[in-house]
DNA sequence: AGCACGCCGACT
DNA sequence: GTCGGCGTGCTC
């Protein structure tokens, strides 16, 4: 008998192991990667199952295997692969790796019942097509519906439904043709597919300037070692990293390999999968969070079955099953979106290096402003840096200025508009153009600054901002970094001055202060609240885009990606907010985020200008954003990276506690904290492991849990990966806690 | 996660 | 005397 051990998809950590069921032959053959499902507990409840064992033995004592999925849809021995790498390299359960690389389609049952099929006609023998239309008589062709039919397989080898209906065939007619032996119907499988083949087609071979070129030379030159590589695509805004990238994906795909192209999420509009959809015409997929479940699985569908090329997507686009692969392209990989924070809690980049060294593929990260981890790696020769720093043709960089807060303040102004951008404002719109206001308001409602002087206070170890608590003794002032506390106090530390407030206070009433000061100008608002679906973006891009607005005021999202050639004026309303969100990457954030403002403005014909508001005028970031100087900004923030120990000079890991009473959190906290402490002891070997906290978590209180938590400083290797495994396993809270674990998490 | 066993409070 | 609360422990 077979017997075959399973990995179960949908259960805790606790349950995540092997489990050995008897696999009856009426189930036909069992292999390795077979998708299952078995009875699992005293209930027997049904769940999806991955087998990874076989076996022969007696299958004594064992319960059976119920049914199994079609092979064509099984796990391939790279996905089993992938599966194992993630749960090593994330802590997740094998079972939730498995659910990021297949289609959720595929594991709740019936995976054919989702198949969409439609019907077409061809003719049951075309060789003798002509005969039967020239045949007179009872053996001839006398409907002229039938005739027409028939006629049109002359030139074509099948008939859709709806071709054959547009010919003005009924259903019963051409059963009737089916019936006298002229047609074959057959069934097949359609694909749901919302991007539908563009009319016109681009094939035109791509022009590169000459430093493209060089660009695209050295990547190309990377490429045909067909070995596992990865190169950092260092390309400022405008220079045309697209085209460069788009040469390399022709390449690879004349080769007849495989390209992803990983975009961040909000990255991904109609106008860019127009691009390449016209270039690779129905061998494109788009992969995003917004497909429906059957749209997803039709995706993958086509991708495994090597009808797709290219794969255009967010960050679960990483896992598309090509079966082979030429090349992962990760634009703006600095992009925090890339990080998963659900489990399994892996970051793109990773997982892209994982697949390049199985396919012997080329891992291109591009960024004008790279991650400090990836331009550290490119120092360090582990990347291989392709600089790309001209402009291209003729858009020049914006001019920026910066507007101090604090002597506006001092005129008495308090409206979260400055005199200077009010200014601006009013030319703007005087010469019929547009303008991108930003407005950061995530973190601003816990951090404490000095209205007088800019003073924001800060950890004095990690230099992060330092967070308001309302404690059980009153209030004081927290880091999430490494725990350390200290009262509020009424004075600045700094000038004395006694407006001590909260930052950013006031710039939510960003919108009416726009109103007050410029009533005839329409403001588009656009944030989480106002884009809740891909659509509804989109539908406001393209209103702001033909003018039906004159300023975007919105989060984030205003910064990213497009092209207003209308927008002469860039505005952020306080840099201050970016800067000291309470996270050790704040700095490189800002750093970004300027910067990508700053080059909104103006990429069309007009020059374009930034006013950047902050109560901290002298900040160097700032000034290193606004003459868009990423490699002085990486200099800086490397060398206080390895002062106060921080990525890419050690890694963080972070351990959640969750749960509904918040003693019994607090107290789970402790014990772990202690476990964690004598574990490190006992084996670790003298590794260095830094442990900070207990603490209470950012949002400590959030949907009626409380969560406290424990940060790691360590190297991650397979020592520490084993203990933060061991600590996972053998430390399992009980009493309505649980524990959950992020190496390396996105934010701190 | 789900389900059952198990030992303490308010009900027919 | 029982119905049922959710703490604890197990699932091939």
């Amino acid at each position: 008998m077979t017997v075959v051990g399973v990995y179960l998809i949908g259960v805790p950590y606790a349950v995540d192991k092997r489990y050995d069921y008897l696999f009856p032959p009426r189930l036909g053959r069992a292999y390795r990667g077979a998708i299952v499902t078995v009875p699992f507990g005293r209930g027997d409840r049904h769940r999806p199952a991955v087998v990874a064992f076989l076996e022969e033995g007696t299958g004594e004592g064992l319960k059976e295997v119920l049914s199994v999925e079609a092979e064509r849809f099984a796990m391939t021995e790279e996905m089993m692969a992938l599966s194992q790498f993630l749960r090593d390299h994330t802590l997740s359960s094998f079972g939730d790796a498995v659910r990021a690389l297949l289609p959720a389609a595929l594991l709740s049952g019936n995976a054919a019942a989702r198949i969409a099929t439609a019907a077409s006609y061809r003719a049951a023998d075309p060789a003798a097509l002509s005969a039967l239309l020239s045949a007179k008589g009872r053996e001839g062709v006398r409907s002229p519906v039938h005739r027409k039919v028939l006629e049109a397989l002359l030139s074509a080898p099948r008939l859709s439904s709806e071709e054959a209906s547009a010919l003005g065939a009924s259903s019963a007619q051409l059963l009737a043709m089916c019936r006298h032996g002229w047609l074959v119907r057959e069934e097949s499988e359609v694909y749901r597919s919302p991007y539908v083949a563009m009319a016109e087609r681009d094939t035109a071979p791509i022009a590169l300037s000459r430093a493209q070129e060089k660009a695209y030379a050295q990547l190309l030159a990377l490429y045909e070692r067909r070995r596992p590589e990865a190169a950092l695509l260092f390309g400022v805004t405008g220079s045309g990293k697209t085209r460069v990238m788009m040469k390399l994906m022709d390449r690879t795909i004349a080769e007849g390999r495989g390209v992803i192209l990983m975009v961040p999420e909000i990255a991904l509009t109609p106008q860019t999968v127009g691009i390449f959809c016209r270039r690779y015409g129905e061998r494109v997929a788009v992969i995003h969070s917004s497909l429906s479940q059957g749209e997803r699985f039709d995706a993958w569908r086509r991708i495994r079955e090597g009808r797709v090329d290219l794969v255009i997507g967010t960050r679960s686009a990483v896992f598309a099953p090509l079966p082979e692969i030429g090349l992962i392209l990760i634009d703006e990989e600095h992009e925090h979106t890339y990080k998963s924070d659900a489990d399994p809690k892996y970051h793109t980049r990773d997982v892209a290096a994982h697949r390049a060294a199985r396919h012997n593929a080329l891992v291109v990260m591009a960024s004008a402003t790279p991650s400090l981890e990836s331009y550290y790696k490119a120092e360090r020769g582990i990347y291989t840096l392709v600089p790309l720093l001209e402009r291209f043709g003729k858009c020049s960089l914006p001019t920026a200025e910066i507007v101090d807060l604090r002597a506006e303040l001092r005129r008495g102004n308090t409206t979260p508009i400055s005199a200077r951008l009010a200014e601006h404002m009013a030319d703007t719109l005087e010469a019929g153009e547009q303008a991108i206001l930003f407005l950061n308001r995530r973190g601003y409602h816990s951090v404490l600054h000095c209205r007088g002087c800019g003073y924001v206070f800060s950890c004095p170890n990690c230099s992060v901002s330092l967070t308001h608590h309302e404690g059980r003794g009153g209030a004081y002032l927290m880091c999430h970094t490494c725990g350390h506390r200290e009262p509020v106090v009424r004075r600045c530390p700094e000038c004395g001055d006694e407006r001590i407030s909260f930052l950013g206070a006031g710039t939510q009433k960003a919108e009416g202060a726009l109103a007050a000061a410029f009533p005839d100008m329409r403001v588009m608002r656009m944030d989480a609240d106002t884009t809740a679906t891909k659509a509804a973006y989109d539908t406001m891009l393209d209103a702001f885009r033909r003018g039906e607005a004159d300023v975007l005021l919105g989060t984030q999202m205003v910064t990213k990606g497009h092209d207003f050639p209308r927008v002469t004026l860039s505005g952020v309303l306080s840099a201050d907010i970016s800067l000291h969100v309470p996270d050790f990457r704040a700095a490189e954030r800002t750093f970004s985020l300027l910067t990508q403002v700053i080059g909104r403005a103006g990429r069309g014909e007009i020059a374009g200008h930034a006013v950047i508001q902050t109560f901290t005028p002298d900040n160097e970031i700032i000034a290193l954003a606004c003459r868009q100087d990423y490699e002085g900004f990486y200099r800086r923030e490397i060398a206080l990276r390895r002062e106060l120990t921080f990525p890419p000079f050690c890694h963080i890991a972070e351990m959640t506690l969750t749960g509904e009473r918040e003693e019994a959190v607090t107290a789970a906290a402790d014990r772990l904290a202690q476990e964690a402490a004598a574990l490190a002891e006992k084996t670790l070997g003298g590794q260095p492991l830094l442990i900070f906290g207990p603490f209470p978590a950012r949002t400590f209180k959030a949907e009626g849990k409380f969560r406290m938590r424990l940060i790691f400083k360590c190297k991650l290797n397979s020592t520490t990966r084993a203990y933060f495994g061991a600590l996972m396993r053998e430390y399992a809270p009980r009493g309505g806690v649980t524990l959950s674990v992020d190496l390396d998490p996105g934010d701190v």
